[in-house]
DNA sequence: TATGAATGAGAATTCATTCAT
DNA sequence: GATGAATGAATTCTCATTCAT
C-alpha cells in the first residue's frame, strides 16, 4: 500500500479503509494508549499530510474507526439475533456477550467515546455520527424487542444503551496496563480480577432477567 | 511534648491533602478534561516543582485523589448499609445508587482509572493502592453479603466490582462534552439520552435482582 | 482563418487573467492576509495543480497580479496627467493621491513587494518584471517632468519612486488588523490614527512642493 | 549564555535581553525573512520551550524586539534634537535621517509592524505597546515642535507618523532580496536604485520644508 | 523544603508544490 | 492541458518533569 494514488471514488474508500486498518492495528497493539498521527502515518505507509487529507482531525479519524467497528458489530449481532429458536433473556445476553469477543479495538474506543472521540470534531461530523448511531440503536432495539416481548416500545433501544454501559464498564476494568496485569496475577489480588467474557455474560444475563422480572412484576 | 518527626509527617499529610483539595476542585470544575499540573499548582498556591515533591507523577497524584474520594465513598456507603430494617436487593441497589449522587470527581476518576491512573505510577504505589482497594472491597463485600444473604462467600466483593462496572459505564455515557450535550438536547436524539441517577438505580436494581434470582434458581 | 497557435495563446492568457481575477478578489477581501493557493484555486474554480501550470510559484502569481494592477494604475494616472490646464506641484500631488483611491489590492501588494513578491520567483520573471517596471516608470516620469518643468531629466522617475515610498509607507500604517483598528478607535489613541487619503494628499503635496523649492533655491 | 538560570528579576531581564539580542542578530542576517522560533532558540542557546517562557507567541517576541529597537532610536533622536544651534526643517530632516543609519533591524520590523507584529499578540500586550508608543511619539513630537515652531500643537506627533511612513516606504524599496539586488546592479536598472540614506534625507527635507511652507503660506 | 527556571520530546496541523494519470 | 492525490518540510506551541539554588 505504498505510494499509489487513490484515483476513483472506490480507491478513495479503499485508502480510507486502509487508514482505518492501520489505526485499528495500532489500537489493537500494546501502544494503543499513545496513539498518535505520526505513528499512524508510519504504520499506514503514508505521510502525515496524507492522513489529514482523509480525516480533518485525529479525533475525526478515531470516530471513523469507532463507527466502522461499531457498524460491524451491529451487523454481526443483528445477524446472530435473527437466528431461530426460543429466545430468553439469558440467550439474548449470551448472544450479546459473545458478540464482543475479540473486539478489543471496539471496546477500547467505546471507553474513550465521550472522553476523546467527541471532542475536536467538526459539529456536522458528530451530528452525522450521532444520527447514524441513533438509527442503528433503534434498529437493534427493535430486533431485541422482538426477542424480548416484555420490552415496551423503545425499551429495546434503552436496553442497548444499558448494555453499552455494562460492556464499557467491565472492559475498562479488564483492560489493565501490563504492570497492573502482572500485579493482579498475584494470588493476593485474585478477588480483583475481572475476566471480561464470563463476567459480561453473567452481568448481562442478570441485568436482562432483572429487567424482565421488573416489567412483569 | 510533641514528637518532632510526627509533626513533620502531619505537615506533610496536610500539604498532601491541600494538594488533593486543589485537584478535586479542578476535577469538579468544567475544566476537568484539561487537568494540568500547571493549573493544579496554581490552584494549590504552590509551585509545580513542589507538587512533584509530594507526588512522583501526575498519575500518582490522581491516583491519590481517586483513593481519597473512594475512601470517603466506602465510608458513606458502609454507613448507609449499616442502617436497620429489611434489606432487599432493590433497597441495596437504591442505597448504592444514591451513594454516587454528587460525586462527579469520583465518577470521573473511576472512568479514567485504567486508562490514565494506573500508567506512569511507581510499582509500589500501584501495589499499595491495589492492596488497600482489595481490603476495602472485601470489607464492603462482607457488609453486602450480610445484607443479601443469598450471596456466596466472596460474592459481595464480586458484586462491588460489577457495580463499579455499571456505574462507570453509565457515567461515561452521561458525562458528555458540552457540544454533545447540546446535540443530545435536540428531540431527534432523545432516545440516546442517559439520565445518570435514574438509570443507575434501574440498572443496579435489575442487576442485583437478576443475580439473586440466578442464585436461587 | 484563425491561427491555431495564437488562439491557444489567447486561451492561456484568458486563463491567466481569470486566475488573477480570483487572486484580486481574494486580496480585496478580508481574508487577504491569509492568501493561500488552496483558496485561490477554489475561488478560480480550478485545481491547485492547474494554477501551477500558469504560474511557477505563488510569488510569481502575486507578482503578476501586482504588475497588472500597477499597469492599470499607470494607465489611469497617465491619462489624468494628460489633462489640460495649469499644473502645479499641488495639482500633481492631488492627482496622484486620487489615483490610489479604491485600489486596496495594489496598495497591499505594494507593501509586500520586496518582502514577498520578489522572493522565490524565477530570475527571468523578476527581470522581465523589472524591465517592464523601469520602462513604465520612465514613461510616467517623463509625463511628470512635462508637468513639473523644474524637474531635471530623470527627476520624474525619481519622483515616482519617492511617491511610491510615501504611498506604501502610509498605507501600511493605515491598513491595520481589525484588532488594532478597534484599539485605535479609542480616544486615547486618536493621535496615532492615519487616514490614508487625506494624509497622502498632504504628504505628497508637501513633498512635491518641497522638492520644487529645493530645485529653485 | 548556556544553561544558566535566570533567578532574580535582573537576571530575567538579562535573559529577555539575551533573547532579543539573538533575535536581533537573526533579523540582521540574511536569513531574516525566514525568522523562526526554532532558529531563534538555537541562536540563543536555549530550548524552544524556554523561549516561550519569556514570550507567549512569536509575534509578541518580535513586538518586544521592535519596541526595544524603537526605544533606543527614540532616545538617540531625542538626544540629537536636544543639541543647540539653529534648527531649520532641513537640519531636523538631516538629523532624523541620520538617526536611521545602521538600524536595519528596526527598519525591517517597521515594515512588518502592521502585517506581522500586531497579529497573534494578546490584546493587553498590543494595548501596552500602543500606549507606550503613543507616549513616546507625543514626547518626540513635542521636541520637534520646539524645533520647528511653525508646527501647530499636535503637529509634531503627526510629523513623526509621516516620517515613519517615508522611512518605512523607502526602506522597503531599498531592502531588496539578494537576487533583486544583483539585478539592480546592472546599468539598465540604474534608475530604479534607491540609496536609502541619501534618499531619506532628500525626502524628509522636502517633506518638512513643504509642510513648513504650507503652514506659512 | 520550596521554587522559578529550564527543557526534552513530542503533538497536531498547514501549505506550497509535485506526481501520476 | 487538467487534475486529484500525495507529500516534505516546516511551524508554533504544550506539558510533565527535572535542575540548581
Amino acid at each position: 500500500m505504498v505510494n499509489q494514488r487513490a484515483r476513483k471514488e472506490d480507491d478513495k474508500q479503499e485508502r480510507r479503509d486502509a487508514l482505518l486498518d492501520a489505526a485499528e492495528a495500532l489500537m489493537a497493539s500494546a501502544r494503543w494508549a499513545t496513539f498518535s498521527m505520526t505513528e499512524l502515518a508510519a504504520g499506514a505507509g503514508l505521510s502525515k499530510a496524507t492522513v489529514f487529507l482523509y480525516y480533518p482531525t485525529r479525533e475525526a479519524l478515531l470516530l471513523g474507526l469507532f463507527q466502522r467497528a461499531l457498524d460491524r458489530w451491529f451487523d454481526e449481532l443483528d445477524e446472530a439475533l435473527a437466528r431461530g429458536g426460543r429466545w430468553t433473556p439469558a440467550r439474548v445476553a449470551r448472544t450479546v456477550a459473545e458478540s464482543f469477543a475479540d473486539r478489543p479495538v471496539l471496546l477500547r474506543l467505546l471507553a474513550q467515546l465521550e472522553t476523546v472521540l467527541e471532542r475536536n470534531v467538526p459539529d456536522e461530523v458528530v451530528r452525522a455520527h450521532k444520527r447514524w448511531l441513533t438509527a442503528r440503536v433503534a434498529k437493534l432495539g427493535a430486533r431485541i424487542e422482538s426477542r424480548l416481548p416484555w420490552l415496551a416500545a423503545g425499551g429495546g433501544a434503552r436496553l442497548v444503551l444499558r448494555t453499552r454501559a455494562v460492556v464499557s464498564g467491565l472492559w475498562q476494568m479488564a483492560d489493565a496496563s501490563p504492570a497492573v496485569e502482572a500485579l493482579l496475577a498475584e494470588p493476593e489480588f485474585a478477588p480483583m480480577r475481572v475476566p471480561f467474557g464470563p463476567e459480561l455474560t453473567v452481568c448481562l444475563t442478570a441485568l436482562y432477567e432483572g429487567l424482565a422480572a421488573a416489567s412483569e412484576g
